[in-house]
DNA sequence: CTTGTTTTGGACTGATCAATACAGAACAGG
DNA sequence: CCTGTTCTGTATTGATCAGTCCAAAACAAG
């Protein structure tokens, strides 16, 4: 009994997502929400509380497409290393292809300092994924695909610290036979 | 024949490389600025031409600074990997203690994608580190202490990967021992 | 068709942004 | 002391910021 919505809500989160991953927090204007999205103000405030409330919903949905897609390479086909280094190269794929980034790298640097729930956001974030990888890892140790005096623990923490360091890399103008370079020495790590 | 300067340019250059440092270059306004120099904004204005080239003149001094500390660790006492060593360690020291993070690697994320005068900047300091490096472990890899095989320019890239991996996951809510493990685990690839 | 509820577009708010204008202050050379 | 030049504090610019308001529009239920 009330007038429908004209778009769809979950599309708008993508949209937003997309226009903060790309210029960021500070430099995306509500402005430019409304033409990323199709939404005019009204819609926009109506819907999601303000401009902070809207990243935290960007934000989340893209930890849920790319911690997917990270954990889709983990459980694929092939060896423990075989497995990484396709993370890896998925990575630097992105990287090269639309040199867009990481919007999870990008929070941390940008708002994490000074915004605690976004702080929060990312460390609950970094747990789950150092969780994943470190279940991954302690399998192929006790598989023997590992030196079995590593800690799975600190080597999580190792290949998660190499994807950063790739991704920062690629931003300051590091070439891909670089990036790949860095892949193959950390690979050599494990 | 004219009135003299009330001030050090190079410590207002200074000050505001803190500024930038810690809330990064959108989140710190000209009035910001103004306070952190202690100076008018006329000043500002009449001795740095904008906002823009005075962030420039900031992050150029911070590579200066960095790239110095970074040499000096380097050129120390010990065996390569002792120096490589004390470099993450350094690293992970400072950013324990006042949790400020780099403004090479802010800047890389923040503005690098969008300022081709930063990215040109940063570009070439990370040439030129990545250089700086390739020397170092070049030597070392001579004298032995490190597989012949191996390639210099890529372990260097490597390296400097390792450390703005350290970074990110600093900010990421990582804590001391997790920083420590992946310094530990990237020293054992070299 | 009427009523009730929600959405929507667009005008509008006060605050703040980077940058400028300008007048007077401060000094060096004469 | 003057004169010329450069500084500096303050007021102000127009633009843009995030967010609000309100009237008209759109629909569901009756």
């Amino acid at each position: 009994m009330a007038r429908p919505r004209n778009f769809d809500e979950d599309r708008a989160v993508e949209a937003a997502m997309h226009a903060f991953w790309t210029a960021g927090y500070e430099a995306t204007s509500t402005q430019d929400l409304c033409a990323a999205t199709g939404l005019g103000r009204s819609s926009i405030y109506n819907t999601f509380r303000s401009k902070h409330d809207l990243f935290e919903r960007a934000l989340r949905r893209y930890m849920e497409i790319k911690d997917a897609s990270t954990l889709a390479a983990l459980e694929g086909e092939g060896t423990f290393r075989e497995r990484i280094a396709g993370l890896l190269r998925q990575m630097i794929e992105e990287e090269c292809r639309d040199g867009i980034g990481c919007l999870v790298v990008n929070s941390g640097i940008e708002l994490a300092p000074r915004d605690p729930v976004v702080a929060g956001l990312l460390r609950r974030n970094y747990e789950r994924r150092l969780e994943t990888l470190r279940a991954v890892i302690e399998e192929a140790r006790l598989a023997g695909e590992i030196d079995a005096g590593r800690d799975a623990r600190e080597l999580a923490h190792f290949v998660i610290a190499t994807i950063s360091g790739i991704r920062v890399a690629a931003r300051s103008g590091a070439g891909r036979e670089a990036l790949e370079a860095v892949a193959e020495s950390a690979l050599r790590a494990l």
